[in-house]
DNA sequence: GGCATCCGTCTGCGATCCCAGACGAAGCGC
DNA sequence: GCGCTTCGTCTGGGATCGCAGACGGATGCC
């Protein structure tokens, strides 16, 4: 990355992403460790950022953490984001009449990330909560929007097996390689929908579907997620077939917020 | 405020929240003029947020809306906040034993910011949204919480009329006073539970509870809303029971969570 | 209790950023 | 098509920030 012009603010960005990658609270110097910032600088924007609350500082732990700040611009964006504000009711609506738990996600890199989830009751919080990233080839969402892009699209994703490692673990790519993917997104497109059973979640099993926009370009997957076991789940290709509708209204609605 | 440290981590925060609190994108000369902000540094900052994917440039609209980083900034708050963390779950249990909406609060000013909100099947999403604020006097998890507090911090939030002013508009406050508001507080600590009918949303009615930690102070409040003519309603008080069993339960959980 | 380590604050000067304003491009209304 | 307004980029010098490193306090271990 070229060097930013206004290194401050850059490596206030790069401090909340930072904090919203961790597993909790951080002390300051793992902080300016991991992103290579003198101490005192850290130390200065932490103050700033604290002063603003988007960061908390807890003195007894000696560590800090994402304050309301951060957790607001969440809404904002949820709001301002049609395919969040549009979305979010189609999947309402959708785990209402399926009575099992839904979601809406993004292809982000070679992530899925989650923009809406509504569970369904007695249902457990799904590990694809508001927020989450996971890899795509791995999800529901991922596979729908996966087989949805241009082959060479693909191949500037997955050029070779260590883009299926995650979090820089290079085990956890398993036995996947591009030729695998490939395979399995060719079965994608031949039947309209992209399943996953318990390699998310063991014991749960999920089908997606593609929203495309106005050009064909998949802008979201939404996706209904069920016990795999269950004697009373209905066949996955009915559940296909509702989350297909459902996938489609939010293309059309997509299409028509940006007025063509 | 004191002139901050670091200026450009400060107006690039400003900005954010700038951005958080619009209804949908905007052209930047409208956040140099919100914030009194040179054009040029507006733009410089602007560009290091989309190259952090903070903010996004909508150039057909010629404008800036929040990016999907910022929105990723939530799930790592959540995931590092004890009472959403624990309050998920319980919230969730209860919406699922009483069929009807739940969401957890924090009051935060005079305001009341959501961090957990489950909706029940076939209920419409609840203008208290995860991450919305409204005014705490005129919520149930707000006057629960207000209820609780010591008669000063009281009397510190609401010195004046002045003070029940919503975004800025004096007719907001209708007939509130300080003087009304003790009085329903005072009936909230009689019952144990705060209740709110159609003042947030016609027709929805409300019932919460605080969340005392250890200290006994109202570190969140927890309530279930629902349609208040629907002749399938548990009476309040019923309901009441069952939140407030959520809201101990929540309490004993921060307190271990704390290592008292 | 002493020692080592880490935290958080502070200093000052060389490096560089911030901002006023100019400029060309784009969009809009007539 | 023209004129006006707004957008987005660019420049340069005065103002000021960033950072290395010192320091005192806090914490934990022996």
């Amino acid at each position: 990355m070229a060097k930013a012009k206004v290194p401050a603010a850059d490596q206030t960005l790069a401090m909340l992403s930072h904090l919203a990658h961790q597993r909790g609270p951080v002390p300051a110097a793992t902080i300016a460790a991991a992103l290579e910032l003198p101490r005192s600088t850290v130390y200065h924007l932490l103050a700033v950022m604290q002063e603003r609350g988007f960061v908390v500082h807890l003195p007894e732990e000696r560590r800090y953490g994402l304050g309301v700040a951060a957790f607001e611009l969440s809404s904002g964006f949820s709001r301002q984001q049609p395919l969040a504000r549009l979305g979010g009711p189609l999947v309402a609506g959708l785990v209402d009449r399926l009575g099992e738990s839904g979601h809406l996600a993004v292809l982000h890199g070679r992530d899925v990330l989650y923009l809406v989830e509504e569970r369904a009751p007695r249902r457990p919080s799904l590990v694809t909560d508001v927020g989450v990233r996971l890899p795509a080839y791995l999800t529901a969402t991922g596979r729908a929007m996966l087989a949805a892009l241009p082959p060479a699209q693909l191949r500037a994703l997955y050029p070779d097996r260590a883009a299926f490692a995650w979090r820089g673990d290079p085990d956890a790519a398993g036995e996947w390689r591009a030729s695998r993917l490939k395979q399995l997104l060719h079965e994608v497109r031949e039947t309209g929908w992209a399943a996953e059973a318990g390699e998310v979640t063991p014991g749960l099993a999920s089908v997606g579907v593609a929203v495309l926009d106005h050009v064909g370009w998949p802008a979201a997957a939404i996706a209904v997620t069920y016990p795999d076991d269950s004697p009373r789940t209905l066949p996955a290709a009915e559940i296909a077939g509702a989350v297909r509708a459902a996938a489609d209204e939010l293309g059309r609605r997509i299409g028509a917020a940006r007025g063509c």
